[in-house]
DNA sequence: ATAAAGTATAAAGCATACTATATACTTTGT
DNA sequence: ACAAAGTATATAGTATGCTTTATACTTTAT
């Protein structure tokens, strides 16, 4: 698919996407059969990445942290135990953000209970 | 207490700290008993404040949306009505997180397995 | 008494992550 | 054929959230 159609699928701007594709996070393909255009095709597979990397952000996580990642994921060179070891540290940061988030909701449901009780 | 106890107990830079004051994240009290000086006194209280700060931000909050929060929960102006709106609505968006976090953690425990099988 | 450490304020600087603009070329619809 | 829409690239601009610097004053330790 074109930039355009990886938009629509992913919901982030087409100008966000290509932010995020000069920064290395992903890769579109120019088919060189084709000679009057460079246009980039986006492969299917892109946008389940795509809206990782949507999420990860939404959550805190910055493009180097999400770079790491994915350069690990699926690099050709490392072994497997190494790439293991930086996606389990990334499961790892997540569970920690799941509990920070589950700590500020405790919070809310207090603060919820002395605005009622009109003690703030 | 002062800014730097302030500092130790939160684990947030004084410079970070001044820089959420002045954003009116929270308010240190000058004591005009004393004459000599306008340094600012921090409750006990902000502790508790700050490291809820501190953990919206790393979740993926931003100031802004800090700010509103707070503001409402502190308001003497706004109606208990509309306050638990406020923070109702924030403890919906941090659900949200939550399941986008359970999400991203799925995707990683996949990535395990296909590391494993060697699938990318 | 005085050097070192702490505090306050204002302003500049910086990193991150976009977002917008300008230019040029290609494809598509009529 | 040609206007409108799509794509690519480079560069500049912007918003957010700090971080650093400069200056001045106060407190503390010896």
């Amino acid at each position: 698919m074109l930039i355009k159609e990886l938009s629509k699928r992913t919901g982030l701007p087409i100008a966000t996407l290509r932010h995020y594709e000069n920064y290395g996070l992903f890769k579109g393909t120019s088919n060189d059969q084709v000679e009057t255009n460079n246009y980039k095709n986006y492969d299917e597979s892109l946008v389940e990445k795509i809206i990782l990397i949507k999420g990860a952000k939404e959550v805190g996580f910055s493009l180097s942290e999400i770079k790491e990642l994915l350069d690990s994921w699926f690099s050709k060179q490392m072994t497997v135990d190494r790439k293991k070891a930086v996606v389990n540290k990334k499961i790892e940061e997540i569970d920690v953000k799941i509990n920070q988030l589950k700590q500020v909701k405790t919070t809310l449901i207090e603060a919820i209970k002395d605005i009622e009780n009109g003690e703030c």
